[in-house]
DNA sequence: CCAACAATAT
DNA sequence: TATATTGTTG
């Protein structure tokens, strides 16, 4: 119907992030100071937050009132008034209890963290990683390496690619065989199908049978199975600075270039803890009207905007 | 044991 | 509904 259609590749193509383009994006859905506080062992701080743990016991429900106030600490003044409405006279605040009067112990391990939400360009990120890592080797864990999001779980990822896969192969469905009366889905676009759209799928994906794209996969060739074995080389250990996290794309923490892999690899210990707030990172929104669909629930959001 | 995947839960 | 969590399997 379109001759874009012809051609959309041919964009795509070209829009192809380079290597260059990928690599370095290290973004971080956590900042150091919450990272801190809530005893939450990023790829970066490792030792510093060691030595929070200590002091770490009953200060449980107030890290979380912390962690409210302390949204959008700087931002060369801010006018948008990002009044933080939260109820810090409601919720857990005047109800005294948390879950079951947890006594004291470990808490932040125990608090669950808001739900991820996939914005078009953090979906963007993930397909781009899944395209250059090829069908194959697009796992949830090699993908949230490249991705090289910081505070992004696997299990986000698995999450999120379980239904992403579903969604290709609805597209295959539809584009190979006659619309027959399935009726299962319907349309394509649906409003399920927005965010996926908002990115173009790479051709391949829907053709298991070809080869992957060889075409360009410049280097990226994760090695997958690298157990642990490096220890962070101290490359860039993040300093207790109120700097902004979410601009530095650089990655040139010390002067240092560094590495996708040899960066982010330390990533294992990074499993469940808690922070049921938003996370102040300035560059990242919460999305008030996403947390009114869900029903008034916190929702972190990245990036707001939902250009392309 | 860990990770992927599918199924289920919120 | 979108994402999280859990269960099962390799």
């Amino acid at each position: 119907m379109r001759e874009e259609d012809s051609n959309w590749f041919s964009r795509w193509e070209e829009e192809l992030p380079s290597p260059e383009d990928l690599m370095p994006l290290s973004q971080t859905l956590i900042t150091p100071d919450l990272a801190i506080a809530f005893n939450i062992k990023t790829n970066n701080n490792n030792n510093i937050i060691q030595q929070q743990q200590q002091s770490l016991h009953l200060q449980q429900q107030h890290n979380i009132q912390l962690q409210q106030q302390q949204q959008l600490p700087t931002t060369t003044s801010n006018p948008t008034t990002q009044h933080q409405q939260q109820p810090s006279s409601g919720d857990f605040a005047d109800s005294g209890e948390l879950g079951s009067g947890n006594g004291g112990d470990e808490p932040a391990r125990t608090l669950k963290r808001p739900r991820l939400v996939w914005t078009p360009q953090l979906h963007k990120r993930f397909v781009d990683a899944v395209a250059h890592l090829g069908i194959k080797n697009a796992v949830p864990k090699t993908i949230m390496q490249l991705m090289s999001v910081d505070g992004l779980t696997r299990e986000n990822v698995a999450s999120h690619l379980q239904k992403y896969r579903l969604y290709l192969k609805r597209m295959q469905g539809l584009s190979g065989g006659g619309s027959g009366g399935g009726g299962a889905g319907g349309g394509v676009d649906a409003a399920t199908d927005h965010l996926f759209a908002s990115s173009p799928v790479p051709p391949h994906f829907l053709q298991p049978g070809r080869s992957n794209s060889d075409h360009f996969m410049p280097f990226v060739q994760v090695p997958a199975l690298q157990h642990h074995h490096q220890m962070a080389a101290a490359a860039a250990v993040q300093q207790p600075q109120y700097h902004r996290q979410v601009g530095h794309f650089g990655s040139l923490q010390n002067g240092h270039f560094e590495h996708p892999f040899m960066s982010r690899q330390s990533q294992h210990q990074l499993h469940r803890m808690g922070a049921p707030v938003h996370i102040p990172v300035d560059g990242f929104v919460e999305d008030k009207e996403s947390a009114n669909a869900s029903g008034g629930r916190k929702v972190l959001t990245l990036f707001p905007n939902g250009d392309d």
